[in-house]
This record gives structure tokens, C-alpha cells and sequence, in this order.
RNA sequence: GGAGAGGUGGCCGAGUCCGGUUGAAGGCGCUCCCCUGCUAAGGGAGUAAGGGCCCAAAAGCUCUUCGUGGGUUCAAAUCCCACCCUCUCCGCCA
């Protein structure tokens, strides 16, 4: 969530920050106005707080000095003073929930370098690589879905069968090139980033601290009986790792990445892009993430995007960057590019990667601090992240780019370890 | 699923039966200082987080926190209730 006291102290600046995303400021205002009231309803408690832990201090001592029958006045008092504690408290109670009711569903201020535009047509394309139109050939012209069932390495027949729609089933090299871009996202980040393998399955405080919840609820898949949700992204377990945990400096950044299943009901585009694997329910993904200071933050962010470029690269998929402008940036995220690859037979751009810097909106909701060094004290880390490698839609790019003239998929070079050494599928 | 034990500060661990100035003994770790050819050992001091007030800042004042929530009381780590979580043994199981 935004900082309450930026809030407070530049109130200006936040609504118009806020205000570039196209959201409505008024839940600001009343967020203002419960805190002054808050801040006032507590501090006249606490002032009878102080009164009342006097009174009892006062009290213990008459006992010791067995003067217990002298304390009726003062308990008298005190009762008194407990009455009006109490309905002070609730005051502050309840602003205190109404405030933080509100806040958790405003989203993060956009960073002052992220374009203005009010939806995604404004966003800026940083740059296109690899892209020729006129450039592809009539046997790259094939979608996926259709080479898929052609060379029998996807089934999305049976995935619905099986699950309902939008859910696939790869099956032979289709499956072994799933693993092996699992595999290759992996290997090729291993240098800098742990390796780790989260539960997909979390509780709700989880699902909260990286923004998907109360917000989003309908887009997530809920295990009612257990109260337990599947995760839509690594983000969120590894968001959540370091919760309510106080980090060093030293150990900043920590970078992590994790390939997990990620589960998506995709509420609100039901009838698009349904076809083949452009949208599916359930997909793998190698997701890269990290903790920083503030100051790290622009060089990983950087570092992260670098990397998960460089892997739709060396598979020679044509690809674009977009700098996401403040109306189509996610919830949590204060500045955002996008990794689209080019799939020639689908003839569409496909987002593969968000590369995030949540300044510190996701952090100060999951509690992950550090220590400065050398000062007193902790500071709210930053989050950021990006997918590494999104299986299905790279499947896709991967299998149309490189399907040869003779209706086989040439395997990239880099994939080919992991495919049994294989050089093409079918 | 059955039975039992337990949740206290960065960690370990007292305190809980018999409520009182205990934000909490002791130890470890860490920081600074002293001492010592170096190191080790030794001596001394310090060492939770969060909110509010004040403020240029520092300092200061104050409240909250001993798993969570509620209750009893002038006063709760300590008493009562509910819940959550962890561990051990048995059963089952990839």
C-alpha cells in the first residue's frame, strides 16, 4: 500500500500521482480526513491510558504497604477512566480499519519516469527487435493450435475435456519443450538469481501482501474447504517469504527465482484470445524477483528486464518493449515494461513478461524491512520482478517462428540440451 | 485421522502454579571502548519493533506488542474462554 504519511504530508502530490493512473482521488480524501480523526481518537486514549497505568502503579504500592483499604478512590477512578478508554479505543479502531479498507485497494503512486495515457494504446514502444513483416514465410504463417494438432504435440481437445476450456494438455515433444523452456529459463539465471520451489498453494495474507487480494479476488482460484488460494505467479509466494522479516543490507539485493505452476480464472476476458495457448487457465512460468534498497532498485529493475529479454532473444523470436504508461500499469507496480513476442502464425504480439518495480507499495504491505547500515533503524524494502519465462505463449512464438517448410519445428540451439538434443519436433 | 507437548526479544531460555513499577532474569550473538607483539582470552558499555506528540535535527514524552482474538481486574506474559500455528509419537501415504 502507499505510504500514509507521503500521504499526509503531500497530499497534492500523491492525488495527482494517483490521478495519472485515470483513478478516482476521492478515497484519498477520505482516507485524510479518518486519519486526522484517528490520530486524534488515539492520542486522547493513550492519554488515559497514561492515567490509568499511574493509577495502578499507585494501587500495587498501597497493597505492598498493606494500606489496600486507602485504593477504593483511586480504583473508583480508574473504573471511570477505564469507561472512557474504551469507547475511545473503538473510535480508533474503526478508522483505523476504515483507513486501512481504503488503502489497501489504492494502488501505487507511478513513478515520475513512467509515460502519461490513459490506456494501453498510449503506451511507449522502447523497441522492436526482430520483427520483418513482410519478412515471414507462408509456412510461419501457420498458428501454433493448428501445428499443434498437426504434429500432435498439443491437445487442446483433451485439455478441455479433462479441465473445461482454456485449459491444455501438451503432449510428446510439446510437453518435453515445455520442460526444456523451464529448464533453459532456469539454468540461464542461475548465476545470480537462487533457486527456489514455493508452495502454489496460499493462505489469504499471502495472496494479500503482493496486491492480488481484496482487489482481485475473482481473478484467483480459491480452495474454499481449506481457505487456501492457488498462486496466479511466483511473485506472490516469494513476495511473501520474507514477511514481517527484517533484512540486512548486506544481504541486498537478494534476488530469487522459482518456476512454479501459476493458475488464472481470467474473469474478465472470458471469449478472448481463447484460442490455442494464447490464454490459458493453468500454465508454468520461471519467475525472477528480488528485495533492494530504494537505491538498487533502477539498476535490478534494469538487470531483470535485461534477462528476460535476452532469453526470448537467443531463441530468435522476434520481440517489443513497451514502457507502460500510468493508465495501463498493474495495481501494484510503480513502473512496468513489457516483453511482447512476435507470433507470426497467430499474427499477434504476446505479452511474455511484466518486469515491475513495485517501489515499496508491496513491501510495506507483506512488513519486509531492512537495516541500513551504519544507521538506526529499518526501512521498507523494494520489490521487483518479471518473468523470466512464461511456458505457453513462448511455446507458441517459439513453434510458429521456427516451423520449417516441411510442417517440422526446428528447436533452437539453446533448447536443444534439454530436448534430448533434438533438433526439431514432429 | 488418534494421543501428547509447546508458542516469550536476533537466537537460546527464565518468569506463568501464588496478577503489581517485568519490555521482560541469565546466556549466546552483534556493536563500540579498554587491555594485550598479532590472534585468542579478559574487562567495560550498549543492543526489539511499531504508532502518536514535539521538532530544523538530536534529545525527550507517551501508547502498543510475551502466537491471535475476546473476557475478568484498579492492574494480565502471568487468571478465564475461543481460535491459530509448531513440534513429538502412533496410523496412513508419494
Amino acid at each position: 500500500m502507499i505510504d500514509l504519511r507521503l500521504l499526509r504530508r503531500d497530499p497534492a502530490g500523491v492525488k495527482a500521482a494517483i490521478a495519472r493512473r485515470g483513478e478516482d482521488t476521492g478515497p484519498l480524501d477520505r482516507v485524510l480526513e479518518a486519519d486526522a480523526r484517528q490520530r486524534e481518537a488515539a492520542e486522547a486514549r493513550d492519554r488515559v491510558r497514561n492515567e490509568i497505568k499511574t493509577i495502578s502503579r499507585e494501587v500495587g504500592g498501597l497493597h505492598k504497604e498493606g494500606k489496600a483499604d486507602q485504593a477504593s478512590d483511586l480504583q473508583e477512578r480508574s473504573r471511570a477512566l477505564g469507561v472512557e478508554e474504551v469507547a475511545l479505543a473503538a473510535e480508533s479502531d474503526a478508522l483505523l480499519a476504515e483507513i486501512a479498507d481504503i488503502l489497501l485497494r489504492v494502488p501505487n503512486v507511478p513513478a515520475d519516469q513512467c509515460p502519461d495515457g490513459a490506456d494501453q494504446s498510449d503506451n511507449v514502444v522502447v523497441r522492436v527487435e526482430g520483427y520483418d513483416k513482410g519478412g515471414y514465410s507462408d509456412h510461419q504463417r501457420v498458428p501454433h493450435w493448428e501445428v499443434g494438432e498437426e504434429l500432435g504435440i498439443l491437445d487442446v481437445e483433451r485439455g478441455a475435456k479433462l479441465s473445461g476450456s482454456m485449459f491444455v494438455m501438451y503432449t510428446g515433444g510439446g510437453a518435453t519443450l515445455c520442460r526444456a523452456l523451464v529448464q533453459y529459463g532456469l539454468d540461464r539465471n542461475a548465476d545470480a538469481y537462487r533457486e527456489m520451489r514455493p508452495p502454489t498453494l496460499v493462505r489469504t495474507e499471502t495472496m494479500t501482501s503482493t496486491g492480488h487480494l481484496p482487489k482481485f479476488a475473482d481473478d484467483a482460484y480459491h480452495l474454499e474447504r481449506d481457505d487456501l488460494w492457488a498462486i496466479p505467479t511466483a511473485e506472490v509466494p516469494l513476495t511473501s517469504l520474507a514477511r514481517d522479516e527484517i533484512l540486512e543490507e548486506a544481504d541486498l539485493p537478494m534476488k530469487l527465482m522459482a518456476h512454479t505452476s501459476c493458475f488464472r480464472r481470467e474473469a474478465g476476458s472470458a471469449g478472448r484470445d481463447t484460442r490455442g495457448l494464447l490464454r490459458v487457465h493453468e500454465f508454468d512460468k520461471v519467475e525472477l524477483l528480488a528485495y533492494t534498497t530504494p537505491d538498487q532498485a533502477a539498476e535490478v529493475h534494469a538487470d531483470i528486464l535485461a534477462r528476460a529479454e535476452a532469453a526470448i532473444l537467443d531463441l530468435g523470436l522476434a520481440y517489443r518493449i513497451l514502457d507502460l504508461c500510468a493508465g495501463d500499469l498493474g495495481n501494484s507496480s510503480a513502473r512496468t515494461f513489457d516483453i511482447e513476442v512476435y507470433a507470426p502464425g497467430a499474427d499477434q504480439w504476446l505479452e511474455v513478461s511484466s518486469v515491475s518495480w513495485f517501489s515499496d507499495y508491496q513491501a510495506r504491505r507483506a512488513n519486509v524491512r531492512y537495516r541500513p547500515a551504519g544507521e538506526k533503524g529499518t526501512a521498507v524494502v523494494h520489490t521487483l520482478n518479471g518473468s523470466g519465462l512464461a511456458v505457453p505463449r513462448v511455446w507458441a512464438a517459439v513453434v510458429e517462428t521456427h516451423r520449417q517448410p516441411d510442417g517440422t519445428v526446428a528447436v533452437p540451439e539453446p533448447l536443444r540440451p534439454y530436448m534430448r538434443g533434438a533438433a526439431a519436433i514432429g
